[in-house]
DNA sequence: GTGTATATCTCGGGG
DNA sequence: CCCCGAGGTATACAC
């Protein structure tokens, strides 16, 4: 990784045009020729960026960044301040937990906490228009799509809501009930989703890994 | 804007949680104690962050950071190998240009070229689930609810029609038209909304400009 | 590769 | 402050 700070202007041109007055800014090379321009100021993400496959000229007062999209990113420095360059060898990577992902995993493996005796049919169960996230059936033998989310919001209702429309539409299914289902559910999705007749219920996260772990437990003692 | 270059381990609780194993990275702080971990590796993204405001504590070996939202992240530092740190002062920003706004702006002043003759009600008009990107009515009287977006897809039409079933409870509008207008429709957006009888409509921005172009041309020569 | 959905999205605007 | 929508969204994943 180098990592230059100079005084420079900046010009992109491609998905839009943008422009960057003279000012003292970092800029960040990775090993695959990433570049990023940040400023100190408030902002988290760069001002001004090029990602991974590009090619990087460096002219005595000019780096020239363009990829195969005809973007083109110009810097032009006038002053340098600092210019470093540390290998750093590959990173393991980053391990998350408590995203969308794994709440779907934790309810694939006990959809009976839902309610109603659910039973799983399949996991990313796929229409045409894309897949429904646990297709499952209730103790009447219903089939019930549910729709899991971290935050459920307005979109993931009207996503759950194509959904049954499409799976409607296959006899072999019958009727089909909605279930939308997140760790936190907004006002006005809950509202939206109880006008469309779709069941709007918020799980605990923690209490469902607490209950993976019990179950883990009682296999190890058994 | 501080740039520490360490061996590391960080660890992350907040809206996930998320480890790091020890690898070498860079630690970028910038002025408003805005946080962020970098990888040498193939993403342009942190791999770790914390914005401002938060707060940052220093240890000899550790770094404590939090937010009021009980988000917190610690690095744990066993090797520095680099530590620079620069004053940038405040930065011009970023001047853009070719974005929705523009072609929203472009099109309030020449909603004509939509066809039916329309002309502009209101830009952004109102209403109690969001504003509607613009408000016009035909050349028969009937008013026409439309969506501008940059790249129309099946978001952008869903949003519409959230607008148009809001709209359509107004009695003092009347019957209320969707028109779903983009730089580009992808198939799928554009079955959606037909099948929703919402004409879908590409706009060539550059095309917009060269008649904002000829106007301007026009009223210098008057 | 395209299409779809997620994200510790980030960022800005309006109430 | 929250809510809402845009973004050069970026990123992962399925088809």
């Amino acid at each position: 990784m180098r990592l230059v700070i100079a005084r420079c202007t900046v010009d992109y041109s491609g998905r839009v045009t943008a422009h960057l007055p003279e000012a003292v800014r970092l800029i960040m090379i990775k090993a695959d020729g990433t570049l990023a321009i940040h400023s100190d100021g408030n902002a988290s993400k760069p001002l001004n960026w090029m990602v991974s496959p590009n090619v990087v000229e460096t002219y005595e007062d000019r780096w020239e960044v363009t990829n195969g999209k005809g973007e083109k990113l110009v810097i032009a420095i006038s002053e340098v301040l600092e210019d470093v360059t540390h290998a750093m060898g590959d990173d393991p990577g980053l391990q998350k937990d408590g995203v969308e992902a794994h709440l779907q995993e934790l309810l694939a493996a006990r959809p009976w906490v839902l309610g109603d005796g659910l039973s799983l049919i399949r996991r990313e169960y796929p229409t045409d228009i894309g897949p429904v996230d646990l297709l499952c059936a209730d103790d009447e033998g219903r089939v019930v799509a549910v729709e899991v989310k971290r935050r459920g919001e307005i979109d993931g209702v009207e996503q759950l809501t194509r959904y049954l429309q499409r799976l409607g539409q296959d006899p072999r299914l019958g009727p089909v009930r909605g279930m939308f289902v997140a760790q936190l559910i907004t006002p006005q999705a809950r509202v939206l989703a109880e006008t469309r007749g779709i069941v709007a219920l918020e799980v605990d996260y923690d209490g469902l890994r607490d209950i993976e772990d019990t179950e883990l437990r009682l296999f190890d003692l058994s």
